[in-house]
DNA sequence: TTGAAAGCGCTAACAC
DNA sequence: GTGTTAGCGCTTTCAA
């Protein structure tokens, strides 16, 4: 079937070690020699075996990442991201959905499946800080995310308190004094949650406003469909709020479609802000301010770091793991205006 | 390093055959070896090593999904019923974009990056019926959408014009005369755009209305921005409506909000339908009535084909490509009550 | 600068 | 029911 090294060394007169050489760019083969493979693995139409050539370096060329479902746009963008960033270091990416389940995702930790890749990027949202030992795994791992902290692994992740702060005080300078949250997950002290609360209630706390727990609207998942319940939960509640920040985009545009069905407008009765600068923010009505964490930024530095640990495997002990932190930008749109 | 098929065997004390029948779960093996075997396995946290079961045994275990852009929701929600829909068959999906440009569409049809794979399904956006014999390759080839029929290998695609007849239907059925479209292609005669408005003629035609082309809103890509400035030239020339029949859901959004921003209620004053039936139709305000084109059901269609494809390689003579059409469903919603 | 040959870990044909 | 062994296609010493 297809070609071989062999059939392109027989072709052109040449050894396999030759064929090897021109097909790896080696410097020290002569132009003519080149040449004339060259010729026999276009005539050929030779590529070279990923299977065999795996076996034989230990290496395949692809990188695993797992999300917890790519339905979440979140993830389709960071995936997009990180495809594009493996892309420019000639990887390629095969992608593990855990469906945001504790078991699955250590699970796949020990997978077989992960014997395809030379390395994994995991974005985990089920495991927490106990399962930390998990992931003290013998190949290239890098973690994002903020469900685990001072791991043994590589970790990427955005500043979820400054940002958070950030987004808050921007609801503060607009004169907003009643602010809800929308998103936060019950008694979690780990998580994206978790940590967008603690900036909230840093910000609240600098301007001098109090914290209000019945302006804390708690869900289970971060879909659109929690957002828009707690939402309603809160307005029937009849709490009063004058903005809201909600702890996703997702959430903040699910929120805020039932803050116009109960006639609220925005920005001028209520102020709306989310979190990851989803592109669809651009185009809702209003378009909504929000945080871009670094989504880019995120990617690439995790596939970098993980080419640098997939690189430097022969190295005699494990370096320390090293926490890298990236910046986020606040983006004002129509909402907060 | 990682426990090898050998190294099992000699803790178990047999032979790598042995190893091997019990990893691949052969029946002729004795209970009490395979117990023995399976403690040596578990010791050695024994794992296969996919390279070499992939050298030797021309399989994988992996097949390739290439789709223009995984932050397209459509694209990210399809892949993900690709992934779920693989699992079901024992394989790891591996993602390629191609940006929905044409020649990387072709480039990667040869693209040695397919070695690591058993298999392809592709999603091209840029390649036209011209391109067709580019894809006639030498592996299993599966393709999606409407940019290519009749080609040489087997295709699964949506009712595209039942489908958009059915919606336009929908709005006659609700009263509406005047529908525009968001979302044709100027002079396009293949592709999703323009199978839909075949199917947006023929609604009118069955119903005898006219067909004004001042009613079409052209777009260059498929993208939120390109439906909210299509649906804004439309209310600046001063075109009268009382319905948007947007070709995608992203456009039908986009759409409803330039809509909104002009103070046309819907579904008061205009009528809007989409089509893909992704998940924020159902959270944007009012929700949007839309088609659901049976994305699960291609998934699942074009990976069960395509393992069929997978394993019939020893077969004679390659069998005729066949079209897979699968059935779509009308979900109405709010924006059309 | 090029060639010969070993061997990566696995499967499967063949022997017993 | 289990063992022996060839070889998948490649990279890589070691020689020449």
């Amino acid at each position: 079937m297809a070609a071989t090294l062999q059939d392109v060394a027989n072709l052109a007169g040449v050894s396999v070690k030759t064929v090897s050489n021109v097909v790896n760019n080696y410097t020290h083969v002569r132009a003519t020699t080149r040449t004339r493979v060259q010729g026999a693995i276009d005539q050929l139409k030779y590529q070279p075996n990923m299977s065999a050539r795996g076996l034989r370096s230990g290496r395949t060329g692809v990188i695993g990442l797992a999300v917890p479902e790519l339905s979440l746009s979140y993830f389709a963008e960071l995936a997009d991201a990180v495809i594009k960033a493996a892309e420019r270091h000639g990887m390629v990416v095969l992608i593990e959905q855990t469906g945001a389940d504790r078991k699955r995702e250590i699970d796949l930790l020990s997978s077989p499946r992960l014997q395809l890749t030379d390395g994994l990027i995991f974005s985990p949202l089920g495991m927490g800080s106990d399962d930390a030992s998990h992931l003290d795994v013998s190949y290239p791992l890098v973690v994002l995310g903020e469900r685990i902290f001072g791991g043994p692994v590589d970790h990427v992740t955005m500043k979820n308190i400054d940002a958070a702060r950030a987004a808050t005080e921007l609801l503060i300078a607009r004169g907003r004094k009643r602010i809800a949250v929308i998103g936060a997950h019950e008694g979690e002290v780990v998580g994206s949650a978790a940590l967008r609360l603690q900036g909230y209630k840093e910000a609240l706390a600098a301007a001098g406003l109090p914290y209000d727990d019945e302006l804390i609207g708690y869900v289970g998942l971060w879909h659109r469909h929690d957002g828009l319940m707690a939402m309603r939960n809160m307005i029937e509640r009849g709490v009063e709020f004058d903005a809201v920040f909600g702890l996703n985009d997702t959430l903040a545009l699910g929120a805020m479609r039932v803050l116009q069905e109960a006639h609220f407008k925005i920005p001028d009765d209520v102020s709306v802000i989310g979190f990851d600068d989803l592109d669809e923010t651009q185009y809702s009505l209003p378009a909504l301010s929000t945080v871009d964490p670094g989504r880019a930024e995120i990617a690439e530095t995790a596939v970098r770091v993980l080419m640098e640990r997939i690189n430097g495997q022969t190295a005699p002990k494990k370096p320390a793991p090293v926490e890298y932190l990236v910046d986020f930008t606040l983006r004002e749109r129509e909402s907060t205006l």
